[in-house]
RNA sequence: GGGGCUGUAGCUCAGGUUGGUUAGAGCGCACGCCUGAUAAGCGUGAGGUCGGUGGUUCAAUUCCACCCAGCCCCA
């Protein structure tokens, strides 16, 4: 006959790998897939990894999110394909690649050659590809990694040119300059990833400087920079429109009297002399005022007052410090340069690429541009346009290679005017479902509010290529840009391979590809490679390799229904998918995006390799399993907020509740393989099943409900704290409660009923095993998308012996709640009852009676939150828990109750206002009889601080305190009295229990099996042998003995003698073979 | 420097949208109980100026302002 396997304690890594091998042996995986075909899709997108690092302990955590929704839908019902991916791409690889090639600059990569650098390329980036699959399929990340999609190959990056294609077409495509951090020490330009390794923090000059206005003797803008050389591209000033100016007068110690125009709030902290302010006004009508530029090497390029050298009004301007005059030289800085690009105004760059001044500018010609600050500000002094001249401490980015200063840089890019959908983008975004909330509305929404231009250029070497062709002939802005193979072939003709295997479409081959313009010129490709994260976001197209292959199956899988990712993705994923998707298609790309937070170690510092306090991932799935890592990181804290991994953590939720509930699993399948329950019968109809049991079920589908709403909400945390709680009340109270109705042995049935725990019915019997069945399979079903592993192993074992529905748990449905099935005021009051069991407990610790002794009565308190009616219904299980004979009722509002009272301050507090305290005051110390009155009429008049004040009903609350002469006890609103009066019968009846345990405690000592009959003989002082005589057949019952006789001198496989109490009790027991008890 | 998130018991977290005078849970700890789940189970207890300061209010952990700390993103 089939039994339930009963294992030791289990070893959950092993557990998994069998469950692995079992999965990979039975095409489990694939066969969730195949087995859904023709039902509705749900889609999930695979952000890609790069697979040129190791993964780390953070990848758990995003994965187990993309799995958990992945499989909870296939149980759903839903067809979830999943297609890996890779991101192969970009400046990670190439950083990786210079150093183990010893390249430090762009001169020495081109030395090196591009061709054989991109090949670096491609084999670092997948170096690790075979660790990150095995770290996939160890922790039950369920994804197919067979048919992957990877961003390097020629399909993929087809596909990225004809998206390029589509933008160009919609006329969203074009070139404009991008100010970067560019490195003079390098001769290159960084990337933001870069640029934010090289922050430090220096100290720079901090100069005020006299600006001359024009046609006006003596007067002066005083402007404020910390990077002097850039004066010599002063290009404008600018004010803010809204901000008040002044014009003072002051005394200069060293150059006399003068007049200065700066913003007010400014004016003390930049003038320290003595000043009289001469006028004052908004910054608006300073708006077109000329000055003398600081030096005339551009003069010849530009009208002054009216190309450049004038005062305009911009926002950026504040007076968070500085003069409230801004110097603007749109060459050298981002917000300086947007103006300029407003204004129309001239760019004067006289520095070369290698960050020295050209003979442009004479005054510093052939200085770095940095050592120029202080020949300019020398220069400055001389001439007296040097108001004041400070340092500065500040963060300012250098190269992180070499530590040399960046300068700000307009550097020629190629640009998706995303700004002109900004509008579309916000708006379709409203329609995203992203949780948390706050980042779509926050973080995400604001940087959509706050678009700018898509840059796509890139200098650097290994990465999908713009395909933009532009024609070198002079003065032409001619350009093509390049959607399709088969469009390259038309136009470069023969200077492609005849075999589209052969293609490659990277640098440095597609540089080489040239053709006629239609304006004579050549056309040569631009050298710029596109933005990485504009890879990933093509990835819904590009994995089809659409539009040229798979229609089909993108259009079925578009947009996604659900993707998960970190939140650092924010500006990289998250945005390049919605800005594509807006861009060429007008939708979303995702509807659904859970955004995942930071791992950090156990002192919620950072992971970083420097500090050593990062986790390894397959250490930790070694020493607990996938399943405990994965279901801490959802039920520790939500998986949006930090989360703090701890092996502490971990060592206590693998005790808790896994161990709880293999627990209740090995209970179950221990006195189910006794009784040979196999679930054969029909079903018992839940209403027919004991109230424990309709109280659990009734549990069981509320947690049913709460689990679906959260998966549905893309909770996973409040789904696995409902399972948790779950497990906790199957276990603590449903199991612990029915533990008799378990051991009831077969053949005692037929005795009749017997004593406490004693026998029951068999139907009883019955209704606790299917219950605790159904409790089980349905936990092993919800806890399945979490915990994949021991869900199926639990589901397994179950229904190997039943015959379940399906082979897996993850071929199965998942559980429905069933309404018919749940009865709220079962579950109220079994809430009550285990409150009064707990409070009648503490009672019992307090008069130091212990449980085994029965006790005759127990009062309840009974009142609104605890009517009599309810706790009658759930007496049986209450006075079982506490051993306790009967139970009494006593109102609430009954005379030998004793009350206290106190007011209801959300009623008297808005009426009474600051009496409130008093009347408080007063009130808690009215006695019993004025209370008593109250409660009777519900009025009372007080008398507080001289002034009356008439109380009605409900505004106090009057609690329950306690009960004269009876030991009491209060736990809410629940109030318990208990009898401790111990008559000579409950004595006996507690001395014969006394004797069980015994008997049990040397059965167990002699390693008898649960269901092995013994012979008990026994010597006992007085008061215990009259206990056990008295209460010989169930005591017989209880222990499974055939004979329970008195001896002087009892003998058998264990004997002991024992001290309870004042009494003594010598027991021996005796193993009864199978025969003999048989014929007994 | 700008923006954001977080701060509640030794630890991990609820709660707080609607302010109400006794702020909860689990783990850990201590004590006890139970003993046919036993390297399990149950109960009780100790433990908190709800990050700080100020404001609004009869009343603030909750609302407002400022500050501090940790972290993230951006520059």
């Amino acid at each position: 006959m089939a039994q339930f396997d009963t294992p030791d304690q289990l070893s959950l890594p092993n557990l998994e790998e069998d469950v692995l091998d079992w999965w990979q042996d039975h095409n489990i995986f694939e066969r969730s897939i195949e087995e859904r075909d023709g039902q509705p899709t749900y889609t999930f997108y695979e952000g890609p990894p790069t697979a040129n690092g190791k993964p780390g302990i953070h990848h758990v955590l995003a994965r187990a999110i993309k799995d958990l929704f992945c499989r909870y839908k296939t149980m759903q019902g839903y067809q979830v394909a999943r297609k890996a991916g890779w991101d192969t791409h970009g400046l990670p690889v190439e950083i990786e690649v210079e150093e183990e090639l010893e390249l430090e600059s762009r001169a020495q990569v081109e030395d090196f050659g591009i061709e054989k650098y991109n090949d670096a390329c491609r084999e670092s980036v997948l170096e690790y590809k075979d660790l990150w699959d095995t770290l996939t399929q160890r922790m039950g990340y369920w994804v197919d990694l067979d048919d992957p999609y990877v961003t390097f190959e020629t399909d993929y990056i087809e596909s990225v040119w004809w998206l390029l294609k589509q933008i160009e077409e919609e006329d969203l495509l074009y070139k404009g300059h991008k100010i970067q951090w560019y490195s003079p020490g390098s001769h290159t330009v960084l990337s933001s990833h870069e640029v934010s390794l090289g922050y430090e923090e220096t100290q720079d000059p901090s100069v005020y400087i006299r600006f001359p206005v024009a046609g006006e003797a003596n007067t002066y803008f005083l402007a404020w920079t910390t990077t002097p050389w850039t004066l010599i591209s002063n290009t404008a000033l600018a004010v803010g429109p809204d901000l008040t100016y002044v014009k003072i007068h002051h005394e200069d110690p060293h150059r006399g009297p003068e007049t200065l125009i700066l913003a007010e709030e400014l004016l003390d902290d930049v003038v320290d002399e003595e000043y009289a302010v001469e006028e004052t006004f908004e910054g608006s009508e300073l708006i077109g005022a000329e000055y003398e530029p600081l030096y005339d090497y551009f003069t010849d390029r530009a009208e002054p007052g009216e190309d450049a050298w004038y005062v305009l009004g911009a926002d950026i301007v504040s007076t968070d410090e500085g003069t409230g005059v801004v110097h603007m030289a749109p060459a050298f800085g981002e917000e300086d340069y947007a103006v300029g690009q407003e204004r129309d105004l001239p760019l004067f760059n006289p520095i070369d690429k290698d960050g020295e001044f050209t003979d442009e500018a004479s005054l510093v010609a052939g200085t770095w541009f940095k050592d120029a600050d202080k020949i300019i500000t020398d220069d400055l002094k001389e001439r007296g346009r040097l108001y004041k001249h400070e340092t500065y401490l500040h963060n300012y980015p250098h190269d992180w290679r070499k530590g040399t200063p960046l300068m700000s840089y307009p550097v020629e890019s190629w640009f998706v005017e995303t700004t002109k959908l900004k509008d579309r983008m916000v708006e379709l975004n409203d329609t995203i479902n992203w949780q948390p909330e706050a980042i779509g509305e926050g973080r995400f929404g604001e940087w959509l509010e706050n678009n700018v231009d898509w840059a796509l250029s890139r200098r650097r070497y290994w990465g999908t290529p713009l395909p933009v062709w532009e024609s070198d002939k002079e003065g032409s802005d001619h350009y093509e840009v390049v959607g399709s193979v088969d469009e390259l072939r038309e136009k470069a003709g023969d200077q492609l391979p005849d075999d589209d295997e052969e293609i490659d479409l990277h640098r440095p081959f597609v540089d080489e590809l040239t053709w006629e313009g239609p304006d004579g010129g050549t056309m040569r490709r631009v050298p710029d490679l596109i933005d990485v994260w504009f890879d990933s976001g093509a990835m819904p197209y590009a994995q089809w390799h659409y539009p040229f292959e798979n229609k089909d199956a993108f259009e079925a899988n578009f947009p996604a229904n659900f993707i998960a990712e970190g939140v650092d993705q924010t500006r990289g994923w998250f945005y390049s998918l919605h800005a594509i998707a807006t861009v060429v298609f007008d939708e979303v790309a995702y509807e659904n995006v859970v955004v995942n937070g930071l791992v950090l170690d156990e002192d919620g510092n950072k992971m970083s390799k420097s500090k050593g306090n990062t986790v390894e991932p397959f250490q930790v799935i070694d020493d607990y399993g996938a399943d405990v890592a994965r279901w801490f990181m959802m039920s520790n804290a939500p998986p949006w907020e930090s989360i703090r991994f701890s092996e502490r953590g971990l060592r206590d939720l693998r005790r808790t509740f896994f161990g709880t509930l293999e627990n209740v699993y090995r209970f179950f399948a221990t006195y189910a393989n006794i009784d040979g329950f196999r679930f054969q019968n029909d079903r018992m109809p839940v209403e027919e099943r004991p109230e424990l049991d309709r109280w659990i079920i009734s549990r069981l589908h509320t947690t049913t409900q709460a689990v679906e709403a959260a998966l549905e909400d893309y909770d996973p945390t409040t789904a696995a704290r409902a399972v948790e709680d779950f497990v906790e009340e199957l276990s603590n109270w449903h199991l612990r409660r029915s533990r008799s109705r378990f051991w009831a042995s077969k053949k005692s049935e037929q005795n009749g009923p017997a004593g406490q725990g004693g026998t029951v019915a068999a139907a009883q019997k019955e209704a606790a095993y299917q219950t605790t069945y159904e409790c089980l399979e349905a936990t092993a079903k919800l806890m399945s998308p979490i915990a994949p592993f021991f869900g199926e192993w639990l589901y397994r074992t179950l229904s190997e012996v039943t015959a379940g529905e399906a082979d897996s748990v993850h071929l199965a449905a998942f559980p429905e709640a069933k309404e018919d099935e749940r009865d709220e005021a079962l579950e109220r009051r079994m809430g009550l009852a285990r409150s009064i069991a707990s409070t009648t407990l503490s009672l019992r610790n307090q008069a130091e009676i212990n449980v085994r002794q029965p006790l005759p009565r127990l009062l309840v308190v009974t009142g609104t939150g605890v009517p009599e009616a309810e706790v009658e219904q759930v007496k049986d299980v209450i006075l079982d828990e506490v051993n306790v004979k009967a139970i009494e009722y006593v109102e609430h509002s009954s005379e030998v109750v004793s009350r206290s009272a106190k007011p209801d301050f959300s009623r008297l507090g808005p009426r009474l206002g600051d009496l409130v305290k008093d009347v408080n005051q007063t009130v808690r110390q009215l006695d019993d009889e004025t209370i008593d009155a109250y409660v009777e009429t519900g009025e009372l008049t007080l008398t507080v601080d001289g002034e009356t004040v008439e109380l009605g009903p409900d505004d106090l609350i009057i609690q329950s305190e306690g009960i004269e002469g009876w030991l009491v006890e209060q736990e809410g609103e629940v109030t318990v009295a208990l009898d401790t009066d111990i008559t000579p019968e409950l004595r006996a009846e507690g001395l014969a229990r006394e004797g069980v345990k015994r008997i049990q405690d040397l059965r167990k000592e002699a390693n008898f099996e649960v269901t092995d009959r013994i012979v008990v003989a026994y010597d006992g002082s007085s008061q215990m042998a009259d206990a056990l005589a008295a209460h010989a057949d169930w005591i017989r019952n209880e222990t499974l003995a055939l004979e329970l006789q008195p001896s002087d001198e009892p003998t058998g496989e264990a004997v002991e003698t024992f001290e309870v109490g004042d009494e003594r009790l010598a027991i021996g027991v005796r193993r009864v073979e199978a025969d003999e008890a048989m014929n007994a």
